[in-house]
DNA sequence: TAGATTGTTAATCGATTAACAATC
DNA sequence: TAGATTGTTAATCGATTAACAATC
């Protein structure tokens, strides 16, 4: 795999060709081609092609296209599904609730599998995640071998929280406070910004920029 | 303005410097360089200033850096902060209603004026904004002159109500269902696929690529 | 003035696309 | 076999960065 032009766009598409996947093969597919994929998701087959092959996974075949159980196998292996990830919800607000109760996670290979709030005792909608203290994270963490993180803290909240995800262990970050945060040598954080999307959107729809999206 | 090179990434920088200047006015500075705004959002100087002028922003000084005020004006003005900017939620579940009551989102020209539902009668726990029926779409969004939604409703809801959402005359979405939509003639869409975003940072962390994010 | 910073142009870098040999 | 599709290489495209003239 050349792993120097594998970055976070042409992972998010390698999941998406994942999803794909799993959608023919629930329809009863068996076959598929670089072709089909490529329209499913919206880019083009010599794309889908080049990015297969950017993670190593080469099970075409010529003619007679990509083998979807193979495919999929191969896509999860380098996505690493073949194990469970586990995640925690670090700020147990409304977004944090959201999150923990939020159905468009796969089933399988993704769990949250604690909370932690500065008040603890608000409870979980779902009572199957349980919600820590945020001084236990440490312990948690360690324990349960995490090492990504959900931030939905307050704005005010989220330099100090940040500082005690990475003490606690935690290598990568998802971060929803509206706050940006940098990636340290030891953790990598990835920022959503709901306000700045939503003030991107305002602007194209403003100049008419109906031009599709990267 | 350059608008062939404007993108959603350039835009959301343009974003992100507004944010910085807000933040450098109130800590009571009047002067500011493109090398600060660049260190503070984590880009080069050259980047600030090739994004400020692609936006038709040249009121730097040479020597003298930017004042503050007069980059903050311009920058409003060319995101269209000037005029407040009304959005719809549609798909009122916890996620919804943890977006409809937002914190992060800035106090001033961003304003969620209704929410939509199947089951209309669950309230907004944030009293100020209505719920409607999701067969009133059309005519809010026609009287409140609405262009901008944020759909947050389940998966297998998602194509259907994004039908609704452009016969309604809604011309951007911000998508949160964990379905890929596609931008069509007249309406634009983002999505922001949180399951997707997890699924390459498990990634990142697996292999440690601790290198920054685009 | 001398030093420093802008705005812009040219050079570089990286990612996408087109083309095509290999081959099923 | 002939036609079609992969995997990869070369060409293109676009965005970032470096460099520098203009000038405060």
């Amino acid at each position: 795999m050349d792993a120097k032009n594998v970055n976070r766009t042409s992972l998010k598409r390698l999941s998406n060709y994942k999803n794909v996947l799993y959608k023919l093969k629930a329809l009863g597919f068996v076959k598929v081609f670089s072709d089909n994929l490529g329209d499913a998701i919206g880019v083009s087959a010599a794309q889908v092609r080049s990015d297969l092959s950017k993670f190593g996974i080469t099970s075409g075949n010529k003619k007679g296209g990509y083998s979807i159980d193979e495919l999929l196998d191969n896509v999860k292996e380098t996505l690493g599904k073949d194990e469970i990830q586990k995640v925690i919800v670090v700020g147990c607000g409304k977004m944090g609730n959201a999150i923990m109760n939020y159905s468009g996670f796969p089933v399988e290979g993704m769990r949250i599998v604690a909370g932690f709030d500065t008040n603890p005792t608000m409870v979980s909608s779902n009572e199957r995640i349980p919600i820590y203290c945020l001084d236990e994270m440490e312990r948690i963490v360690s324990e349960e071998k995490v090492r990504v993180a959900i931030m939905t803290v307050p704005e005010s909240a989220a330099a100090q929280v940040f500082d005690l995800v990475q003490r606690a262990g935690i290598k990568g970050v998802l971060n929803f406070a509206p706050l940006q945060l940098r990636s340290t040598e030891t953790c990598l954080v990835n920022n959503i910004n709901i306000a700045l999307e939503l003030e991107s959107m305002f602007y194209m729809v403003k100049y008419s920029l109906t031009r599709p999206l990267s």
